[in-house]
DNA sequence: TCTATTGTTACAGTAAGTGTAACAATTAAA
DNA sequence: TTTAATTGTTACACTTACTGTAACAATAGA
């Protein structure tokens, strides 16, 4: 899965614990959002390492959220689900001569793209869960 | 090439260009970048399609740059080299399921890197390759 | 005409991503 | 305590994308 995909799945995931409100199992979570289960799995136990969601094994066990809508946001979502930066520089292979300002170059790179990284987290950190239902509902 | 190696080279090989002043072949910034030449020409022809850079084929040919450094800014160069987006939805294959929100939350994560994305590319509009080149002679 | 150079294509090799299945671990109910 | 349901994780085959390089046609100046 893209990084992307990830989020957007992430996030009709969560938006339907939000909205059914009770515990829900994979199988469930599959069938009403079209995402496989064994998927969903793999995701949600991402999401409850970061407290964002709730976990019970065993007969009658499933999903749910871990705190209300309002207090998740998208950064904590996507921090949760990824690992990797948006822009990834490799700077290790071709880099072993140091000719022509190479080494300036890649951290000159290695700086901006920490920064819009940055910029990118602090839009997601405004925007929390019960907003993004709000708008998808606003717009159906 | 991941996006963001094939914009540092190419920056690469642009603040050779801007050093040098004169034209120079794909093997000569070959050998002081450390780019392998054929991935120097693909990336250069490019920016030659872009009116960066200035091509001459046949003997004593080469590339230079078509513009002053100052005018050259890193956003131009980023969409010479990449057609892709930084986020990249895969709204494909998984969204023949219309249940539950599913386009509504796609459309509100393909506004997001959209916005994203135009705001990424403000932010390199803003820098010049000779702001970039004065930036690491400061640190070397 | 000849030589140097770009521009483009092709290709083999590698790495990464995908989707699914399988199953151990765990938990709650009976 | 047993049973059934469910998560969490691993494995795997499949596909897709990336990579680096080579090769060579197209081109243009000497």
């Amino acid at each position: 899965m893209s990084s992307s995909t990830k989020l957007s799945n992430s996030v009709k995931a969560l938006c339907y614990l939000a909205n059914t409100g009770k515990p829900s199992n994979s199988f469930e979570i599959s069938i009403k959002t079209g995402i496989n289960a064994s998927k969903l799995r793999k995701l949600l136990s991402l999401l409850c390492k970061n407290k964002i969601v709730k976990s019970n094994k065993g007969a009658f066990g499933g999903f749910s959220l871990k705190k209300n809508a309002d207090e998740i946001h998208l950064q904590e979502i996507y921090c949760a689900i990824e690992d990797r930066k948006v822009f990834d520089l490799h700077s290790s292979a071709e880099t072993k001569n140091n000719s022509f300002y190479d080494s300036e170059i890649n951290n000159y790179f290695l700086n901006l793209f920490e920064n819009i990284q940055i910029e990118i987290e602090d839009k997601m950190r405004k925007i929390t869960l019960t907003e993004i239902l709000k708008t998808i509902k606003n717009n159906k």
